[in-house]
DNA sequence: AATTCCAGGCAGTCTGTCGT
DNA sequence: ACGACAGACTGCCTGGAATT
């Protein structure tokens, strides 16, 4: 039995060269090497193939039978070769790519819902699974390629994964309409007077950036309901007099009912990002994935 | 586990010879 | 005379050992 250790894949190509000439010296001009490497290359090729593969004539190299049986074979083999190093360009149109992105309800409502309809154009025979977030598993499941790609904010991003700043949002203080605060601008005895709603989205906790401000103010407000989505959020405001922060871009598109108020202090904002393992740095589909991510983040700002 | 170092082997070129 | 092949030499690559 043969031993394919000695074998490389340029032999193989020689051959195939010398298949197609039949004569050494335009095999190594067509190769871009001297006569006598293609000569040992030939030798090299005789010692694997335990035949000699050629003989001289008088009318040049001929083949013999076993050399003229590899023809098929090496094309194709070196056919296949030369696809697997240069790996087809992604194209949007034709891909049927599944791509899994997490991201929370909030950056679905704004980012997800004009991807979609983004995709739906650009990239019809794509298929894509939201996730709700995963904080805790995040890493492991992006290493693992559960999920391709999240949505969410740099607190929850290990170290280990590469990230792309999309933009930076904002909090806005937010009623019903039929709210009694009637004016504008609200003083801070008044916006601690009412009850309190907030998202948090996986442990039910009852504090929030907006508790961190007041403790430095030296004040707290009564945090009556803790909801795990902005949905239930902003349906819960419409139904009671409670106040919510909730990000300006979510205001404007389910601000039914709903009216901004201008709270008597700031709560910081913060940065919407993408995060992917380096595993998938250079993968077409999850690079193509993220500039959509991008564009739409740099359209969102 | 990753990186560095080193020895051995191999493929390439150049030059020259041989066979058709 | 032309083209294949062989020998000498050079530089690069690979695999294993040593080191970090």
């Amino acid at each position: 039995m043969a031993d394919i250790r000695n074998l490389d894949l340029n032999l193989l190509r020689a051959l195939s060269v010398l298949l197609e000439e039949r004569n050494v010296s335009r095999t190594a001009e067509r190769l871009h090497v001297t006569q006598p490497t293609v000569s040992g290359m030939l030798s090299r090729l005789r010692n694997i193939f335990g035949d000699p593969l050629f003989v001289r004539t008088q009318r040049g190299l001929l083949p013999t039978p076993r050399a003229e049986a590899l023809a098929p074979a090496l094309r194709r083999l070196i056919n296949d070769a030369t696809v697997l190093v240069n790996p087809a360009e992604f194209d949007p149109q034709t891909s049927t790519a599944t791509l899994s992105v997490s991201v929370n309800d909030y950056m679905q409502s704004v980012l997800i819902v004009p991807l979609v309809a983004e995709l739906r154009r650009s990239a019809p025979k794509m298929k894509l699974a939201i996730r709700n977030p995963e904080v805790a598993g995040l890493t492991s499941m992006l290493a693992s390629g559960q999920i391709d790609v999240a949505v969410t904010i740099p607190e929850f991003v290990d170290p280990s994964l590469r990230t792309q700043f999309l933009y930076r949002e904002e909090y806005v203080a937010v009623v019903r309409e039929a709210h009694p605060i009637r004016s504008r601008r609200v003083s801070l005895k008044r916006f601690l007077d009412y009850d309190h709603v907030l998202v948090s989205p996986s442990d039910g906790s009852f504090e929030g950036p907006t508790d961190n401000v007041l403790r430095e103010l030296g004040a707290s407000r009564r945090v009556a309901l803790s909801v795990p989505s902005f949905f239930t959020l902003t349906e819960v405001l419409q139904e009671d007099d409670l106040i919510a922060f909730m990000p300006r871009r979510l205001f404007a598109r389910r601000s039914k009912n709903l009216r901004t108020i201008t709270a008597p202090f700031a709560v910081p904002g913060f940065d919407v990002i993408t995060a992917w393992h380096p595993r998938t740095d250079s993968e077409s589909t999850h690079v193509w994935m993220r500039e959509q991510l991008l564009k739409l983040g740099e359209s969102a700002a």
